[in-house]
DNA sequence: TGATAATGACAACTTAATTGTCATTGTTGA
DNA sequence: TCAACAATGACAATTAAGTTGTCATTATCA
């Protein structure tokens, strides 16, 4: 790569990294039948959260048409299941169901050995920073989910 | 988001800000008539770099034939040049011309304004930190374009 | 209570990318 | 040296993820 400021140089590897980590996540995603979206979705609920369809299509930042269609297909297979919403009558809450949780849970059981790998030569002081960092870059500036704008 | 081990965050983070960053990068390459897979070829051979199209693919991590058909574009467009490769006849190497440098340059200078606020509220050390861990993460783990292997 | 907005459902479309195939041309090892 | 093999570019078909548009229905709230 070319010589370049830090922050030009985070911000390629974050998109070189989603890319190889996509990949890497496709082989454990796929032994499941699941998309990437599905994990999306099934992380946002995981453990105990309670969205509707607008709600999570917000916070991924992904229109509400495609997350209804992820959402109905993961309550068709056992995944999920609909709540009353106080909020708003006609847009249920969705949570995952026991099945839903357990297999989330062997999604990332099936991570976590490749997660240590992945951080195996980083000191856990970097660790932290990192994850700071990286926090802050998404949650004071990028994140626009908050509000919940429909269309 | 559910507690975490923070390594599990920061792939959680690197997901999130990829794509918040290639929502934000869409506005600004649009305008320029450039897709991310467009811009991803010109920062591989910028400023100077040349290479054949079966090693950008390798490097990238995408099938040669989808940078085949986006080198074929920028070329014509007058973004990028072929010259002869000493380790391939029939496969020529591809750079940059004056032009193509300009426009990345534009791009970069587009984007420079919001990578200073995306990283305003982070200390400067914090900063190494982050690029530090994500190089180890990604050289050390990840990339695998090194090794040319075709199809 | 009535205007307005949000929701779910469905369909068409877009874009990025993969996979498959083939003719051609290099490369390389016996 | 030259024959087998591999790599390349070109083209086509396909897949996957997601967007956009539309509509009927039903809430919301001023």
């Amino acid at each position: 790569m070319h010589a370049d400021s830090p922050q030009y140089e985070i911000t390629w590897l974050i998109r070189r990294l989603f890319r190889a980590l996509a990949q890497l996540a496709d082989t454990y995603l796929q032994a499941h039948g699941l998309s990437a979206a599905d994990r999306a979705v099934l992380e946002f609920l995981y453990p105990e959260a309670a969205l509707s369809v607008p709600e999570i299509a917000a916070r991924y930042q992904v229109s509400r048409q495609h997350i209804q269609v992820t959402v109905n297909t993961l309550l068709e297979d056992g995944f999920l299941e609909s709540r009353p919403n106080p909020r708003h009558k006609r847009s249920p809450l969705f949570a995952l169901t026991q099945v839903g949780r357990e297999l989330f849970n062997k999604v990332r059981a099936a991570e976590s050995g490749l997660l240590d790998e992945l951080f195996a030569n980083i000191a856990p002081h970097d660790i932290e920073c990192t994850r700071r960092s990286l926090r802050t870059m998404y949650f004071q500036n990028l994140r626009q989910g908050d509000t919940d704008a429909s269309d």
